[in-house]
DNA sequence: GTCTATACGAGGATAGAC
DNA sequence: GTCTATCCTCGTATAGAC
């Protein structure tokens, strides 16, 4: 879409990019997009040129092949949208303190990049994640289970399975951007992705985590 | 797989099946694991041909096309295991019971047929719901969402916003099976669809929804 | 009803000019 | 580095014999 084509320095050709590396990055953005719709193995190349005003070519040029491209993606996404997970000091905080705050930064990057639970889905279900085993896409869940494990421990939490109830919060933060197609007979007239109903999303979800795990 | 050539009433051909229905039974059924693997768009026919001993053609035949395949597997999976559902009568039990009766029973068609979560999720994904609005997938959400608005009513839940909460809940169910490759490494040696597994399933997220769901 | 053989299109990947 | 043109594989769907 960005049809920027700056100094068009007089040659015939549109010199598209400033410079190889805005090229890559223009790619990777309109790759995120095709790969949250379709998936790997459904994922057009010529889409993504397309949606790029990059040729085809240009894409092997530069990620040498389909999975390349997608694993450029994978690694990018991580390092994004995951890491700032790991990088929580959470230690200090109480186990309740903790979860909402491991919570609320998960929900808040997924709202930023509503693509990533799609990629990350597809990902699970076409390729058994095969290739999030390259990306350390597990130290996540572990963070999460460590806070589960200190609250039951010091009983701010009811007697829970905490390898378990890792994955049903993951659940509730991610569910949401799976199902927002269904959901929007739902909520007639309402943008899944507006701010308003994300903000909706990230209250509710807080809301049933925080109720869940503590005592009745 | 099923090699049942009953009948081989001494002619060359082998007459595979007793009848025509039987016949699409096998063919629905091997359906339903390439379709639960793969998706509408990356389903082989002919893969699903091999997992039967029916050919191709015969595929064509029967179902006219793959989207008509599909549709017949999505068709037969509601009536199977969303029917259910519906017929629950919960309107005479309290809100609370209703709630563990309806989740029960979600749970519980889901752990008859795990390939059901994930044709719903590829649906989702890869379709839009395009196919899912043929059957009518949305009554599920409805009885839910009512379930919680009477105990919102009777205070017998927190305030809540039933709508939302309803999907978060189908989203503790179903994330399980969808993420279940994933989740081999936490829980080593374990078979994800073992019995022990799916009742700790089952049991954990009552459990999480129950506590959720109700004042704290 | 069941099979074999094939037409036909789509899309990943590359060659080679510039 | 960038583009055009093309190759080649794979998979849906069908034609037509039996």
């Amino acid at each position: 879409m960005a049809e920027s084509k700056k100094k068009n320095s007089s040659s015939k050709k549109p010199v598209r990019s400033r410079d190889s590396e805005a090229t890559q990055t223009e790619i990777l953005d309109a790759a995120v997009e095709e790969f949250a719709l379709h998936g790997l193995a459904n994922a057009r190349i010529e889409t993504i040129a397309a949606n790029t005003g990059v040729t085809k070519a240009m894409i092997y040029y530069y990620f040498k092949s389909k999975k390349g491209l997608y694993i450029a993606v994978l690694e990018r996404g991580f390092n994004t949208y995951m890491r700032p997970l790991q990088e929580l000091s959470l230690d200090s905080l109480s186990p309740e303190n903790a979860l909402e705050q491991y919570v609320r930064c998960l929900l808040s990057n997924l709202v930023k990049n509503p693509s990533w639970p799609l990629i990350m889905c597809y990902e699970a279900l076409q390729n058994q994640g095969e290739y999030y085993k390259q990306i350390n896409i597990h130290s996540i869940d572990e963070i999460l289970i460590a806070i589960l494990e200190r609250g039951i421990a010091d009983n701010s939490f009811r007697s829970l399975e905490p390898k378990m109830t890792a994955n049903n919060i993951i659940g509730i933060c991610v569910f949401y951007f799976l199902s927002r197609e269904g959901l929007r007979h739902l909520f007639p007239g309402k943008r899944m992705l507006g701010k308003q109903m994300l903000e909706l999303h990230t209250q509710q979800s807080i809301e049933l985590i925080m109720a869940g795990v503590r005592h009745s």
